[in-house]
DNA sequence: TGGGATGCATATATGAACTATACGCGTTCC
DNA sequence: GGAACGCGTATAGTTCATATATGCATCCCA
């Protein structure tokens, strides 16, 4: 079967499955197909999953059925809440998703925009080619208030959940370090490449924190956290490359002693606290 | 032009501008069109796209020229970052991705999984519907340590950066309240709606956090966070839904007093911290 | 230095997919 | 009861894609 087609019969069926009901002029609309090849895909997929799907000369659509059995679609709900996740970020415009009545949805925090597209160009292309570029970046640090040009190689990217960094072996302080893709003003002069990324050892190792629920917490709750993170016997392991291990830590609410935060808003602690942030120190003196 | 040929001179351009060079095989492996097809596809782009590729005899591949001009994708670097957080995520799987050399990359927490399919289905739909289910809820309180059916009436949903829950109407509790979605584990009899999403004032109001540099940061580390954070005049506002109020607030460090905290690892604090923290009483009164 | 391999482009004939147009049917709605 | 709408289908013609084959250029390697 071609690509378009299976393309047609994917929609049809994620529109039924998730959306519940589905038109000929969804398709014309979606597709720029004709009206009459509209139907066709429509009796093409009653063929094909037969029994998904009732015509409701009320509504005049096609609804899903009660028994519905996906065929072209994983059974994931994660295929729906990704692309709603997406059009709530606004990283994918309205009439490119295929989730036609948007419900209400927001997103706690959208990642923050400001990438410079040529840079990430340029960057792609030095990991791609194992090559070293010139980065003008601005630093945080207090030596150097300006932004300076500095020679990286780039091996990795990082995302912390809200903003993109550049995984790379510094020339300059010949160490691996981050840097943040949106303080990257300029790319220029690839060239010879230093450290490859094997080398990176914080990026390449993994540190496992071990996580539990908060000890103020009652065993009922205990249980519910459990469940949410995944947790059996109480408690679990979360394997973190030691160049994330920062991120993952703040973004649990882990940098700190959880134990005294309130259990009612952290709901996790670190079992191996100090482990943690021995592991931490390493990884920050490192970089 | 067909909606077919389309897409494919869209990822012949995206794997040019993104990646740097397309093949005939890219496009029959991942299109399965025959080989002329494929050929016709290229000599199409380049009426389309004069000057944006080169032959490269010694690869064997197209590649991208130096001045290359956009013509089927947004000139935005979020149309690649995004599909790479998916993959990385494991929302989308590799061979769904336009990108083909896939680089190195890490995202510090991905969202949790566990939520039910049909779970998530019947709420969509009561969503979409404007009904009432009964929900039977694993909820965090002591009083019920096991879980319960209650009935509740959907609106919206909302995603805290690790996890989905859905803003509903509670009719065991008269008020709108969150329930992850997770910890729904069966949902069943679709009745009658109880308050309707216009009535929920958390979700439909928003609060302003003035947001700004951590005091304790140099000037100029002040303008590069400010510059982080997209702020102009060193201080910037956030709207936020009161209901997702509590959710941005955690994953910006700005629950308790971010001034005290070591302006190594807390950027930014709220500047209008006695409000912020009003309006998050108020948020939690009122869940 | 000359095959052999590879990937590109193109030609032709065939077939599949799709369009445009038209018509008839059933249901709903006013 | 008739207009409106969306469905299905039929026909003819067009576009698109395939299969197969040929030729060309380059690179690789013996």
């Amino acid at each position: 079967m071609r690509w378009g087609v299976e393309q047609r019969l994917e929609f049809i069926e994620f529109r039924l499955f998730w959306e519940g009901s589905i038109n000929r002029a969804d398709i014309v609309k979606f597709f720029g197909v004709s009206v009459p090849q509209a139907s066709k895909d429509l009796t093409l997929y009653q063929e094909r999953a037969p029994g998904n799907m009732d015509y409701d000369t009320r509504g005049k659509r096609y609804v899903a059925a009660d028994k519905f059995v996906l065929r072209f679609l994983d059974p994931d709900p994660y295929v729906y809440l990704a692309q709603l996740r997406s059009v709530a970020e606004g990283a994918v415009p309205t009439h490119d998703s295929w989730i036609a009545t948007l419900p209400n949805a927001d997103v706690a925090l959208t990642p923050k925009r400001g990438i410079d597209i040529q840079v990430l160009r340029r960057v792609l292309d030095a990991v791609r080619e194992s090559a070293s570029v010139e980065i003008f970046y601005q630093s945080m640090n207090k030596v150097r208030p300006d932004p300076i040009w500095r020679r990286v190689t780039p091996h990795a990217f990082g995302f912390d959940g809200f903003r993109w960094h550049a995984r790379a072996y510094c020339h300059l302080e010949n160490r691996f370090k981050d840097f943040l893709l949106p303080r990257i003003l300029e790319v220029r002069g690839k060239g010879k490449p230093g450290a490859a990324g094997e080398q990176d050892w914080l990026w390449n190792n993994f540190f496992d924190v071990v996580i539990g629920p908060h000890p103020d917490l009652t065993e009922s709750q205990k249980k519910v956290v459990a469940k949410d993170y995944g947790l059996d016997q109480g408690n679990g392991v979360l394997s973190v490359r030691y160049a994330m291990l920062f991120y993952v830590l703040k973004r649990l609410g882990l940098l700190g002693d959880a134990a005294k935060q309130s259990a009612r808003t952290q709901h996790i602690v670190a079992l191996n606290r100090k482990e943690t942030e021995a592991a931490l120190n390493k990884a920050e003196l490192l970089i």
